[in-house]
DNA sequence: CTTGACCTTCCAGTTACTGGAAGGATTACC
DNA sequence: GGTAATCCTTCCAGTAACTGGAAGGTCAAG
């Protein structure tokens, strides 16, 4: 499939799937006869995979990282293991911090009255003169 | 307080509080006799809220939003409640994602044997010939 | 009273894209 | 067969969000 295909199926850009090639990220595509960019249901599996976690905040650092799992063939499955696990304490940590973020934007909304009066009690947590 | 101090406390380097001030992400700090920025407890907390929002992939821009909600007390209740509620919807998306990204590596971590040899029977779903 | 660790501003560099130009290939229509 | 629209290519420049470093002022310790 062209690239253009592949962006909808992956969810990135195609400019950005030509510079993750770029910068070494994944493998040079494929060729057609053409000189266009050729992709499978693999690749797209794996930039839909690097797609997330650009969104989820991991670094393209972390991403080589995350790739490395999958790409490096000849990694002792012990390395692959103990790396994955690292991976999912960090994903873990993420989700952690978001929970927190989330309860408090719920404790935000459920503070607010819902209708048209302008005051938020927790609004004098944050806003207001410094101490 | 101190830059460093807040920095410290808040977990954002002191040179991105400088710039968080510069683009207007955050007000001005009042300044000591010195002229050196002054931080209270406050000022930490909402840098603090930056720094997690930042590490989970929301843009500046949707850190100007989710701030809004704090800094700006004239809004009606009924609008910060509506703008938290589809914050709060962005967050559960990501923590699905997240989610998502954790049993994929789940599932890798699993079928490695965690032993020495070097086969994982998921390193084919991605590297390899293409399809 | 000076050494070292702060702080200030400003400017240049980095990361990770993102947009646009210039030009070739493909498809769709007359 | 021509041509307009829509792909694709490479390359280069610009943006977002920092990040490091220079140049210089401030402050606490010895």
């Amino acid at each position: 499939m062209n690239i253009s295909e592949a962006a909808t199926q992956s969810g990135l850009p195609a400019k950005t799937i030509r510079y993750y090639e770029d910068i070494g990220l994944v493998d040079p595509a494929r060729r057609q006869d053409n000189g266009y960019r050729d992709y499978g249901v693999r690749d797209v599996h794996l930039l839909r995979f690097l797609h997330r976690a650009r969104n989820l905040g991991f670094t393209v650092a972390d991403c080589r990282n995350l790739l490395s799992l999958y790409t490096d063939g000849d990694r002792h499955s012990a390395n692959v293991k103990a790396i994955a696990l690292n991976r999912i304490a960090d994903i873990d940590q993420k989700i952690a911090e978001l929970g927190e973020m989330r309860s408090v934007l719920a404790t935000l909304a459920d503070k607010c009255h819902g209708d048209d009066r302008p005051d938020c009690p927790i609004l004098d947590e944050f806003s207001g003169a410094g101490e």
